[in-house]
DNA sequence: TTTTTCGGTGTAATCGATTACAATATTGTA
DNA sequence: TACAATATTGTAATCGATTACACCGAAAAA
């Protein structure tokens, strides 16, 4: 291991010298650096980032905690917040929760240890108190999912009038009787999602038959078994907004096993644009979701925290954006 | 921020002590220990783990480089390796090289800032010399892809005779003509599925039309496109060997959009078996391949690496499984 | 000429743990 | 009781960089 003393020696100067070039912070004579950058070369040094991270107690290593990794949506955002932390040189460091709590909270440990400067949560599952304690102490930065009424620095759409968005959409092809495949409500996404739902219907005055509601969990076979429990009904609902793109699709699963069509039988919207609900049959219309660009705003929010920065606002809200496809269509009075 | 020393202090006892007992390694007196214990609770004491890493030179943290971080395959391999690393006390650092090998590169030199312990590569496309030298200084393991010829401790499935077995699938339902939409060739996966493919037709005696080869990219708009060309031709194939999901269900779609159907008209057999492709349309038949497993595979292996164990092999070949799914039909007289 | 000023460099403390080695306490043995 | 063996604990060096502070010499100011 070659070590700064080492190219201190060679280039004949105090180590104090070599490591005032090396982070190009201080005051060196031209020639003083260039012998030193030719010893450098020479035994091909590289710093050991452990040791100055220890003196500087920073580590340019950034925590993310996803519910899921092998959901797309989230491996999007993943990769805006990559691509940012790369550039401004810092790594980020995964942990996976699998779509469990716990798990979720023990990750937080990595905090306290010192590994890590600061900690994006794709997540906010675990308990919300503890979580406002460590972000007295450490960065904190949620995307995507978030906490009611909490201060927390976030970063993610509006979903309640994302949702809002997405049942008017089917109300202006009108459709009046118009269920709801929720995601699960202990989840915020959930529930706010199923609130623009009741908002939208009650604003166009249109009532919400309870047993057209049903609350599932973010899968495919959620959406599917949900909307089986749809088509038991005497009385159908013409349209059906999912949670999730994946619950959309195991709606129209369900659809099709029934013999139904989409979207002349239903009509089926999705939420998050995933990268295969263009790819499905029939293409989904959905609402898309800026993940890219949520992942970077909150990199880039999360280093100003780390840097001290003053935030002009702590919440950011994100566009969202209605993509029509070929999953609904307007009802007639055949219909 | 509560140090060692702190810990000590009240407890009465020198460093030396706390630092044994917290990492339980020396003989320290029950009653001693039970002190300290009590000191570090009271105090709320998390060792820094830099100042340990410093020391030890070690980071209880490997770099995975992923070539797509969004693409589920590698997000499930990924989840085996994490899921792993977490029992045994690592994290993992991620790089997501973004389907650049350039930027693969660039994540190597985490390796010698001693940021971690060990790399998993489950990319090969940067220059083999490089990293076949970096590994005899620092541990590393392949997934997934590999280098031919190279020495390097991998873990894959054998994509050669995966090819095949696909391939003879389809020859076993009567296909004659068949295409092969193939991945990157200078990719080895690509390249070895292809050879497969080659393989398995001459076993056969079955000639290969080079027409009927295109060599495209892993996604889905490629192999949409190439199964446009293979719909130009006078002489249609009965069957296609796609290089990947991806690439099949981008051929179905092209199928689909002249008017044909998948199987009656074709038959289109994929590689990978993603999240996706048994909801897919008709659903994909494809080669299933052991993400979980292999990425908990090429972590144990890279743990046994790290610790200086001896390897009773380097090359681990997982079994891969042919999923028969709705995507393939027999060939009748009628075509 | 003398005194400041400051660019450029070196010395040594420091970050916070681990651990080699030394020292002391305790127990066992003769 | 005396001494050896062992258990337990402490002292201080160490990991490899960064950086506060001191210092020197040359140029600028007085």
């Amino acid at each position: 291991m070659v070590r700064i003393a080492d190219v201190a020696k060679l280039a004949n100067v105090s180590t104090a010298t070599v490591s005032r070039v090396i982070s190009n912070s201080g005051t060196v004579k031209k020639e003083t650096a260039e012998k030193v950058m030719e010893a450098v070369k020479k035994l091909n040094y590289q710093p050991n980032v452990l040791a100055r991270q220890l003196r500087r107690s920073e580590t340019k290593t950034i925590l993310v905690v996803v519910p899921d990794i092998t959901n797309t949506f989230f491996s999007e955002v993943l990769r805006g917040i990559e691509s940012v932390a790369i550039q401004i040189g810092y790594q980020v460091l995964l942990g996976d929760a699998r779509n469990n709590a716990e798990s979720e909270a023990s990750y937080l440990t990595i905090l306290g240890q010192k590994k890590a400067d600061g900690l994006i949560l794709l997540t906010a599952r675990s308990n919300q108190k503890m979580l406002e304690e460590i972000s007295q102490d450490y960065p904190v930065v949620l995307a995507c999912e978030y906490y009611e009424g909490s201060r927390l620095p976030t970063v993610s759409i509006d979903n309640v009038s994302s949702a809002r968005k997405a049942t008017e959409y089917l109300i202006s092809l009108n459709h009046k009787r118009i269920g709801h495949i929720s995601g699960p409500l202990n989840v915020v996404v959930g529930r706010d999602r199923c609130k623009g739902f009741h908002q939208a219907m009650a604003q166009h005055g249109l009532s919400v038959d309870p047993s057209l509601v049903q609350e599932g969990e973010f899968s495919f076979e959620s959406g599917f078994n949900l909307m089986m429990k749809f088509l038991a009904l005497e009385d159908f609902p013409t349209a059906i907004f999912a949670g999730n793109d994946e619950m959309a699709m195991g709606a129209v699963k369900a659809i099709k096993s029934k013999g139904f069509k989409v979207p002349e039988d239903f009509s089926v919207i999705g939420f998050d644009d995933i990268k295969f609900a263009s790819i499905f049959e029939p293409a989904l219309t959905t609402v898309a979701q800026p993940t890219f660009d949520m992942g970077q705003k909150a990199m880039q929010l999360l280093l100003k925290i780390i840097n001290g920065e003053e935030l002009e606002k702590s919440q950011f809200i994100l566009p969202d954006k209605l993509i029509v496809r070929d999953s609904c269509k307007e009802l007639t009075i055949n219909g």
